[in-house]
Formats: C-alpha cells, sequence, structure tokens
DNA sequence: CCGCATCCATTTTGATACTG
DNA sequence: CAGTATCAAAATGGATGCGG
C-alpha cells in the first residue's frame, strides 16, 4: 500500500470536484431553500427565483446522485413530487451557510474592491468566472 | 444593475455571485496554493498544475478585482511580480478551507452515493452539469 | 519572465414545446 | 404538476503566437 507515487493527489481532484458542486450556479441556493421545509418541485421553483424548469431539474437530479437530497414521489392525482434535505445536505448547509455569512459580511468590501479596480483600469466588469 | 422594480434578496444576488468565484475551477486552488507564502507567476502556475497561462492570468485578475490578492511588481530584468494574499484573501481561504474539509470528510459517503444512484439508473455519469 | 490577444472546442444554460 | 427533448446562445477553458 502507500503508493508513493508522486501522482495527482487524489484528494484535491475530489475536492474539486465535489467544491464544483458547491459552485455551480443553483445548488447552494435549491439547498438552502430546502433548508427548512422539504419542498415540491414548482414551489421550490418559485422560490429560488429566476431558474428555469430545466435548470432545476437537473440540479436536483445531481444533488440526488450525491445524497444531498431525497424525492419522495406521492402517486397521488395530480402528482406531488416532494425534495428533502438528507442529513449529508444537511451538514452541507451548515457549511455552506458559513461561506454565506463571510460573502455577506464582506459584500461592501468586494463589492468595492471590483469597483476601484473597475475606475482603475477603465474597463467594465470584464473579469474572471464571476 | 440594481433592478428597481423586484425586490429581489440583495444578499441571495451577491452571494451566488461571489460563491461563484468560490465555484469557478481554479481560483480555490489559486487561494489555497497562496495561503502560506507569496508567489510568482510561473511559480504558482506549477504548483497549481495543469492550469493555463491564459486561465492563471484571468483568475488572478479576478481575485485580485475582488480584492482577494495583490499584485506586486518588481521592476527588475527579467520582471518579477509577485502575489500574495490580501486579509480578505485570507478570511476566505479560512472559509474555504471548512469546505474542504466537509468535501474530503464526506467524499467517501458521497461517491458512495454516486455509484448506487448511477447504478439504479443504469445511466453513466450523466447527471447534473455542474 | 510576465501576460495579452486570437482562434477554436467543449460545456453550460435557457427558451420552447410536448408527454404522463 | 412533474419531467423530458431539442435547439440555439453564451460562457468557459485551452493552445499558440506576439510583445514588453
Amino acid at each position: 500500500m502507500t503508493p508513493s507515487h508522486i501522482h495527482v493527489p487524489t484528494d484535491c481532484r475530489t475536492v474539486t470536484e465535489i467544491l464544483s458542486r458547491v459552485g455551480d450556479k443553483w445548488s447552494v441556493q435549491v439547498v438552502v431553500q430546502l433548508g427548512g421545509e422539504p419542498k415540491r418541485f414548482n414551489e421550490l421553483r418559485r422560490d429560488v427565483g429566476g431558474i428555469s424548469q430545466r435548470m432545476l431539474t437537473l440540479t436536483l437530479r445531481g444533488l440526488e446522485r450525491d445524497g444531498l437530497v431525497t424525492r419522495k414521489i406521492y402517486p397521488t392525482i395530480p402528482p406531488r413530487v416532494e425534495y428533502r434535505l438528507t442529513e449529508l445536505g444537511c451538514s452541507l448547509l451548515n457549511t455552506v451557510r458559513a461561506l454565506g455569512s463571510w460573502a455577506i459580511e464582506n459584500r461592501d468590501h468586494i463589492l468595492e474592491a471590483r469597483r476601484r479596480f473597475d475606475e482603475a483600469t477603465g474597463h467594465g466588469p470584464g473579469a474572471d468566472g464571476a
């Protein structure tokens, strides 16, 4: 054991991969919305706001795949599907909230930095991914 | 910006926007690499590994714009440019590390959930497009 | 050594329409 | 109501060559 190969750090790759879920446009918002009560598809769609049906489906699938969310189907008419955070999902919610707090606390700081930067360069917002 | 006709939760929008910096493919890695010592461009490039010059430039610019990183130029020959985390950058590093810990702790859990999900659906990895 | 610009491929997202 | 399919647009990432 202990493959001393200097190969790629397995952990880093995985971490990055998992982080990318947090980084995508909607996952975090969905998780947060699911934080209190379980919700139904269109309920979630309303609450998140601005998300397309397609993206909500995709996001939910991804979350479900990672074991962060469970899907419960009630065979009623009309169909009712409820999404709920798993324990794992809840633990992520906590961590994500920390990040959210950081973002809120430093929002002004960052916005100010951006404004100054943009002003100094003359360019409009043309920076990286954000 | 700031569409005044809809009272979108200002915080959420901003938080999401800031989170997207954390979510992109490289920012986190660069921040982590800059965590200990300030580094030079190509030094950083080597340490991150797999990042293209373009992406490193873009990432660094974005980080600089947000006030997370500072760029210091030494007018020597050949030119020497050093990147260093700001205080704000350091505080982000801490938060990010928490998320990283979460990812590492739950890596197996998630990987297992994925495996099960993929098996159950028969589909290969075709879930959410992160 | 630093890093910008251009071209190109892949990935991601959104609009719309349709099914159970 | 919940979910899928298709299509086109946009953002993102990478390779390469040029200039300070």
